[in-house]
DNA sequence: AGCACGCCGACT
DNA sequence: GTCGGCGTGCTC
């Protein structure tokens, strides 16, 4: 007899209690068919209700009673969405992150994948409706019967928008006990294949005289067959544009027996509108060559090698990246290429099609599901050899990893916001150790942590100093505010950089113009009393935008009209502080009313197409000047555009965060970089209260590496990344009071431990305090921040987790969110 | 998540 | 005395 087999599941449920592997026969008929990383139907719970699960584990024996262990139901028809090597990275994540499993597992298979159950109501076959007076009903009740009457089924779904209630379990619950509906479970998924018709001939006899066959007066059937006949089969939607067909002409030659019809899969292609330029491979600098060479042995050996590429912007890394990865086809090994942002990857997507054509798939959050879904199934079934996308690019299933490339690496992009809160250079350098892959990371201003790992050769570091063309990197010129203010001018504009957009206005050619804050004015404050508007549901001050006359709130949008009178002190002196690119856009019309100016920023990109429009514009010289926040300082490549004016350089230097040195350091070089990108020299002129700190002195040099030995000696010295690691613990909770005693217990407890462990308490608890925003849409949010030697964090996250899970009797409330984020890009 | 169990207030 | 509210605890 042969041994029977068990399977460890992790169950497609979002809660803590559920978040272990569960034990599941493996049923006669499924023997050998269920592997590790199957998607199967399990029944679970008293009713056993059917769910989704994945198997992590194949046993032999088990611990718990034989009787208890149920079989496992099914196997979801798409069951191998997942495999072994991306089970074991989601059991690295949850070790890492501290996730539940199937947070892990939900991170790396597509949105839209896993099943949901949706619940179908249909009459009760003996519900007569004559009878239906002598029921007592509610009116919700009432109104769901009245509903069936007059269909055959309703969704769940479709009641809670029905009913405008979400809570809808109860009543649909009573009604089944009067025996009045049956409610049918279904597991269905969010997204699914899309089909469409093909035609094809069906190739008999002789076409020629088939089509004598067909009877003179059908022209249509006729002009079909012989446009079959050059091309055998064809897909029912381009036939129908091209040769205006009804279907019925078609099922008329199907019936005939001359063609058959069949369903094929169909591809949703977010691209099949892009025209782009198909290139060839360009001739290589001696630099590009170098840094190919040191990459290329190791390609070749089949080992994980992580590289650093340190090139400035316009020393030519594209290029470098996809010569290697034309070398990793000859190995018929697949790639990743991660991009910062949706910006940032049209231009990128643009140029891997351009040159690897139908080999690339893209996966970006903006597709949408079935897109997205579509462009993942490529990728798992081996029909494309190179994918493209942003953070979450970096799951893609390909068979046959032999490199992820990491563009910009030091972009905090690539840390995910939501739980779990992967880092994806830490999720692709697992990637590449399990498949023997390189790795590549490139930047023009690395992350201060992969620069020291670059330095102590953890990181083999290739440098491109030299730019494309041989152009010199732009002059910089430092402005200090505080003497502009001297001289009389209020304006924002120093004269510098006035006189230069006069210039450029003169010659033809275009500015952009940046600052890192949307919006009109970013506080609106009483003169008289100091009072500040602020959001009701967020602890945060209401930005002003001219353009709608108001106040919105950028964490929750909530928006109201600004008061004219203050609310504290009913003083008329409400005024506009701070300004915002909304205000830049506004000034710079004012000042340069001959000049046609555009703005970018997340409140003029919201439509779908808009950036490219704009962009579009931009690049045929329609616009003179381009004002915008982050999203036009990184990847643009405009020659025509010579001066790069920096509105305010110091926004975010005094912040409290550690990370604040290194992010204006990369945004000034970022921004800088895109002047003069084409045959004239470019200038930038950055504005600025504090042009004596050395972040701006390194950024005016353009010295990467002093302004890293600056900046390592200060992580040093106040002990921050990388010498210490950091876990941030978020507890967000409506109740304030109580979130306040319950984070103050988890500091105790916590505490406690780190004591047993003989940690020094004050350098590593920090906390509980609010947190930077202390309160996010109706939610107060307190933290607590862990600052430990490296070698310690695990001993740390595994107290954390004790204290989670651990604490029978002692548990906390289910009111209060506990997020944990281990290695935070930043502490705001 | 969802379902059963169990303990308190409003009603026949 | 019972119906039903939802707080609590468990699911291989």
């Amino acid at each position: 007899m042969e041994k029977i087999k068990f399977v460890k599941v992790i169950i497609n449920h979002k809660s803590n209690q559920t978040d272990r592997a569960y034990t599941y026969k493996i049923p006669e008929k499924l023997i050998g068919k269920i592997h590790i990383a199957s998607r199967i139907i399990i029944p679970f719970g008293k009713g056993n209700r059917t769910i989704e699960g994945f198997v992590v584990d194949i046993v032999d024996h088990i611990d718990i009673d034989y009787e208890k262990v149920k079989y496992v139901k099914s196997m979801v028809e798409e069951s191998d969405i997942l495999s072994e090597e991306l089970i074991d990275l989601c059991r690295w994540m949850k070790e890492k992150y501290l996730c539940k499993f199937i947070d892990a597992i939900q991170c790396v298979i597509p949105t839209g994948i896993s099943l949901k159950s949706k619940k179908r109501i249909v009459l009760n076959k003996n519900f007569k409706e004559k009878e239906l007076s002598s029921y007592r009903l509610s009116e919700k009740q009432g109104k769901i019967i009245k509903l069936l009457l007059d269909r055959s089924h309703v969704t769940e779904d479709f009641l809670k928008k029905y009913l405008q209630d979400s809570n809808i379990n109860a009543v649909i619950k009573s009604l089944e006990d009067k025996n009045m509906i049956v409610v049918k479970n279904a597991l269905k998924s969010d997204v699914n294949t899309a089909f469409e018709k093909k035609i094809r001939l069906l190739d008999k006899e002789d076409i020629r005289i088939l089509i004598n066959k067909v009877n003179k007066n059908a022209k249509k059937q006729r002009e079909v067959l012989a446009y079959l006949l050059e091309h055998k089969e064809v897909l029912w939607g381009d036939i129908k544009e091209k040769m205006n067909v009804s279907l019925s002409t078609i099922q008329t030659l199907s019936d005939k027996g001359f063609v058959e019809m069949i369903e094929v899969e169909k591809r949703r292609d977010p691209y099949k509108n892009m025209d782009v330029l198909s290139t060839e491979a360009l001739a290589l600098t001696k630099e590009q060559t170098f840094t190919i060479q040191q990459i290329i042995p190791y390609i070749d050996k089949n080992t994980y090698k992580p590289f650093l590429i340190h090139g400035v912007t316009g020393s030519g890394k594209t290029e470098v990246y996809m010569q290697l990865i034309h070398y990793l086809f000859n190995q018929s090994k697949e790639a990743i290429v991660l991009v910062p942002e949706i910006a940032l990857t049209s231009q990128m997507i643009e140029r891997f099609k351009g040159r690897f054509g139908n080999n690339v798939a893209v996966l970006h959050s903006k597709l949408s599901l079935g897109e997205r879904y579509d462009e993942w199934n490529r990728i798992k079934n081996g029909e494309v050899k190179i994918a493209v996308g942003a953070r979450s690019a970096v799951f893609a299933p390909f068979k046959n990893l032999g490199m992820i490339i990491i563009d910009e690496e030091h972009e905090h992009t690539y840390k995910s916001d939501y739980s779990p809160k992967y880092h994806a250079i830490d999720v692709a350098k697992f990637r590449c150790i399990q498949n023997n892959g390189v790795l590549i990371l490139g930047s023009a201003t690395p992350s201060i942590e992969s620069y020291q790992k670059s330095l102590n050769g953890e990181y083999h570091k290739i440098e491109m100093r030299s730019r494309f063309n041989n152009n010199s990197l732009p002059g910089m010129e430092i402005i200090d505010m505080r003497k502009e203010l001297e001289k009389g001018n209020k304006s924002i504009f120093s004269a510098c950089l006035h006189e230069g957009i006069m210039n450029n206005l003169k010659k033809g050619e275009q500015t952009i113009l940046f600052l890192n804050r949307r919006g009109h004015s970013t506080f609106i404050s009483c003169r008289k009393c100091g009072y500040v508007v602020k959001c009701p549901n967020c602890e945060i001050s209401l930005t002003y935008h001219a353009a709608s006359f108001d106040a919105v709130c950028h964490y929750c949008g909530y928006t109201k009209k600004p008061p004219k009178i203050c609310p504290a002190c009913e003083s008329k002196y409400i005024k506009y502080f701070g300004v915002g690119t909304e205000k830049i856009e506004v000034m710079t019309k004012k000042y340069f009313p001959q000049a046609k100016v555009a703005r970018l920023d997340l409140d003029t990109t919201s439509k779908k197409g808009e950036m490219d429009r704009t962009l579009d514009q931009f690049k045929k010289g329609k616009i003179d000047i381009l004002i915008g926040t982050q999203m036009i300082a990184k990847g643009l490549d405009f020659p025509n555009v010579t001066l790069v004016g920096v509105i305010a350089a110091d926004t975010n230097l005094n912040l409290p965060d550690f990370r604040a040195n290194e992010k204006t350091f990369q945004l000034i070089t970022q921004v800088a970089g895109r002047a003069g990108r084409g045959e004239i020299l470019g200038n930038v002129v950055v504005q600025t209260y504090g042009p004596d700190h050395f972040v701006i002195d390194c950024a005016k040099d353009h010295d990467y590496k002093y302004f890293y030995q600056q900046e390592i000696m200060l992580r040093k010295e106040f002990f921050y990344p990388p010498y210490a690691r950091l876990i941030n613990i978020l507890f967000t909770a409506e109740n304030e009071a109580q979130l306040i005693k319950e984070t103050h217990n988890f500091a105790n407890m916590l505490r406690g431990k780190l004591l047993e462990c003989k940690m020094n308490l004050r350098e590593v608890l920090h906390g509980p305090h609010p947190a930077p925003l202390s309160k996010i849409k109706e939610k107060y949010r307190w933290q607590i921040i862990i600052k430990s030697n490296p070698v310690d964090q695990n001993t740390i996250k595994g107290i954390i987790n004790d204290i989670r899970f651990d604490n029978r009797g002692n548990h906390f409330s289910k009111d209060i969110n506990i997020s944990i984020d281990i290695d935070p890009y930043s502490m705001l």
